[in-house]
DNA sequence: TTGCGTTATGTTATCTTATAACAAAATGGA
DNA sequence: TCCATTTTGTTATAAGATAACATAACGCAA
């Protein structure tokens, strides 16, 4: 039950590397498990940490590379703020991220609903769109940006994190 | 004219200190003369480079120490996706950007308009409103994340690089 | 199956980015 | 003027990331 989501993380991103043709090897397939593992963001080097406990080289490029696959992918979500990567807990096509960081225990969640992503994609593309206009004046029309990718973070704090302090305050 | 806007920008901060009792200090100044001055995202060598060519310290905590003193008061942005820094262009209250940045000529816009501080503001809220219901079923109203800051970077192509790949395709 | 081009891994070395820790100087009231 | 606080400067080092090249695995064609 704990892992559930995990474990079909896992299978969806094996069957979607069979379906492209990816090659989904021991390495690319551990880095995964072990950020699937964490359920948070780690840094490469703790990655790194955990290969070579699994007898995986132990150099940094080892991690960065896997990582960098899974990136590419959509598999894997660069956590900016925390310099980290999290794996995609709703992996499909490669897209940029809406990730919701706690501010205080680091936990990492992914949103991922056809409303977010559209409008995610829509601060993008406003810019270009005569719509703009009830945007407001100076940028609208004039900008005439091209998105193709973005990466959105929002800090906060997570309900577990929320009634602790609540708890403690009292 | 080509000025004006950092002109602008650089008398708001320097009216905003005065407001805020903020020690609008020579260093710190002049980090956010340079980032005005150069239009883009640099990193903080780059600016330590210029500190240090005008008589400052050169050592990286010089460089960074104002970085950060200009950040917490929304003087000047961390574009986390180039590892650089770049002076807000309407600096006002401390706030999250909303940044295009360029694939290709790594020129960075930050965009500021009522709408978009909505939207974004409505991305992390959203988690806890129970009118997420049309956002979608599984996260909504479970999530309950309070939002506290965000970070927001679109990428793409800016309106000179397409038009000179356009120009150079043909 | 062998051979060969391509892709992936492992390793060394190095680069870039960022911070900890502490001394010296400047600042702004009491 | 004195003192507490803030800022600056410096040394040293931590943390994150990549370049370059040798070796190994893979995938396919002959």
């Amino acid at each position: 039950m704990a892992n559930s989501g995990r474990d079909e993380a896992f299978e969806k991103v094996e069957r979607l590397c069979k379906e492209r043709n990816l090659r989904l090897t021991p390495v690319r397939k551990r880095v995964l498990e072990i950020l699937l593992e964490a359920g948070r963001a780690l840094g490469a080097y703790e990655v790194l940490e955990s290969l070579r406990r699994d007898g995986f080289g132990h150099q940094p490029p080892v991690a960065y590379r896997a990582l960098e696959f899974l990136q590419e992918n959509g598999f894997v979500h660069r956590v900016e703020g925390m310099k980290g990567y999290v794996a995609c807990t709703s992996p499909s096509e490669p897209h940029g991220p809406v990730l919701l960081v706690c501010d205080s225990c680091n936990e990492v969640k992914e949103l991922r609903t056809p409303h977010l992503e559209a409008i995610a994609g829509g601060i993008g593309s406003y810019c270009s769109l005569e719509s703009a206009a009830e945007a407001g004046q100076h940028h609208a029309g004039k900008q005439e940006f091209l998105a193709s990718a973005h990466a959105i973070e929002i800090l906060g704090c997570c309900k577990q994190c929320s009634e602790a302090s609540e708890l403690s305050s009292k």
